[in-house]
DNA sequence: TTGAAAGCGCTACCAA
DNA sequence: TTGGTAGCGCTTTCAA
């Protein structure tokens, strides 16, 4: 039925052995014999049984990626990136999605475990870092994507979200907003950052966030923040006075939020400038093209890959390695009050 | 370092094989023994080695996928709600992104079948039929998704594309658009059916397509078609009679095209009606929200991921199923002349 | 109800 | 340069 080495080595006689020596490119196999077993090995459409292999070696030479919501074109892109890099050191990428529940992450982190993978990235929906400390015991390295945990010495690549934070409250200062609200995320780093980086810029610029100036969303379900934003936005829309500019913590968000605005009949930017977050696909072909921050994600997800290799290759521990990728501004029309 | 089944079986004073049925759930088992097993199994944090089973009863319990662009939505939407349903019924998913290389997609499939995944999903790029052969050589169940192939007798869930050109020039003809071009994609099945449903729909009124409405783009690298469509949508405008209304293959295409009429000066829908294809995220927040066939992604992934298990289910070879899902039309206002 | 023996397909190790 | 032997961790089969 499937081909196995027994099968060559029979058809050769030769030994299984020295099949397997030449599947692996070992030297001490003579010319003559290794261009026949190639031959055979191309004429039966030899496959190798991975799992015999992986039984043996201990390696499965498969990673294990869990994000939050492939449909968030940030972790699809960060996805694609990465599968990119491991392909080529010949990985494969298993991929699960948390849906952003804690739970359901444990649930796929075990599966992941059980199969052995060699390494984990993970965006991870936690909120405790118990699930990191399970992942030590099983001495799989493994790396954080995009959101970290205080007081856990991990692997982590993202952007630096305080300086997101700071980029976007800035820019709208300097367009000449003076009440700036922000709409923040749940309770994860990168919300958290974004948010310290907007306080601590409105502080330093002597402007003070105003009260009810910050409400925090979460994304529900298939939305990623659009619903949220939009319900936010309303609310600083009924204030007096009135917001002159909203740094969101997404894009999702900040859609939601401009659609509030004009649907409310008030301009953007003239009347509220908007600033989201990730630079979202297709952001600038909205009814007014988002200003926004981009997190370089490709590089993310490559800077993440190389890392879990070297992490793979490291024959001893490696202290942990945190990288942080700065920010960029991409400034299209809804924040743009000064040509 | 890890436990196996002979440190719990040696602890407990049983044999392997006891072991084993209690972790399989092997009915003739003892209340008691049974519980000893478990708590011990508990105790140690044991996990079956995944490689070794499999090694014997020649199923990996993974699903290979292949598509052509993990940052298209669609592919994404499909990816996570294929990934959804095999969760529940202990499946993981391989990841595997062609880029719409062909070449790319056969190592892709190669690498997939060597991992002997006890089935694939594959929305193609190939051109030719050859790959598919090779899958049926390895007995390993397939299931096309999005795009299918004359003359390939394989199971199929899909769209019916024939009917999303007619839903989409139909209604731009019903909004009273008299010189209707097509934006049509690459050689591939969905491109070819949304064409032919133009092409027919058109004839139907009397209103055959006029020379140099159909303007063929491919999609390249990052974009998706956004480029390819601003640069046909460029060559329309330039004509004499101008079209007055334009159905696109898909959204992103569509994107391209709004930019390129608008920034010409003209107005969207009174000019220029526009047409997509795919209900892509955020089309609803676009410049102009943009009217465009809902495909229903969703739901073909999980139709694709049961057909899956029921092929996998099956003793004997079953014959090729094929899944159409009917289309919807999304009116917003690019298209929206007659109100 | 339990377990001894065999073996899945492959690689590691060492001897020839 | 080649190959015999052992065994990876598990399931299957069949006997006790």
């Amino acid at each position: 039925m499937t081909v196995r080495m027994k099968d060559i080595a029979r058809d050769l006689g030769v030994s299984v052995v020295t099949v397997s020596k030449v599947l692996r490119n070992h030297g001490d196999i003579s010319k003559e014999t290794r261009q026949r077993v190639l031959k055979r090995m191309k004429e039966l459409n030899y496959r190798p049984n991975l799992a015999a292999r992986a039984l043996i070696t201990g390696k499965s030479y498969t990673i294990g990626l869990i994000v939050p919501d492939l449909l968030h074109p940030f972790f699809a892109q960060v996805a694609k990136a990465l599968s990119g890099v491991f392909r080529k050191q010949g990985y494969s990428l298993i991929l699960s999605s948390s849906e952003e529940d804690p739970e359901l992450e444990k649930e796929e982190l075990d599966v992941l475990l059980t199969r052995r993978v060699d390494a984990l990235l993970i965006a991870s929906a936690q909120w405790t870092v118990e699930s990191f400390r399970q992942i030590e015991d099983q001495q799989i390295p493994y790396v954080l994507i995009d959101r970290r945990f205080v007081g856990l010495a991990a692997n982590f690549v993202g952007v630096d979200d305080d300086a997101a934070g700071v980029l976007a409250t800035a820019h709208l200062i300097e367009q000449g907003c003076r009440r700036i609200a922000h709409i923040r995320g749940p309770e994860v780093s990168t919300a958290i950052g974004r948010a310290e980086g907007y306080r601590r810029t409105l502080s330093e610029h002597a402007m003070p966030s105003l009260s009810g100036h910050v409400i925090s969303v979460g994304a529900f379900g298939d939305e990623r923040g659009e619903v949220g934003g939009y319900e936010a936005a309303k609310t600083l829309i009924a204030m007096d006075p009135r917001p002159d500019g909203v740094f969101c913590y997404n894009d999702p968000t900040a859609m939601g939020v401009m659609r509030a605005v004009l649907e409310a009949g008030l301009r953007i930017p003239e009347d509220i400038a908007v600033v989201g977050c990730g630079n979202v696909i297709y952001s600038d072909l909205l009814r007014v093209p988002l200003t926004t921050i981009d997190q370089n994600s490709q590089s993310i997800g490559e800077q993440a890959a190389e890392l879990a290799l070297s992490l793979m290759d490291a024959k001893v521990p490696i202290r942990p390695v945190s990288i942080c990728i700065e920010p960029t501004l991409v400034v299209r029309a809804s924040s743009l009050r000064r040509a």
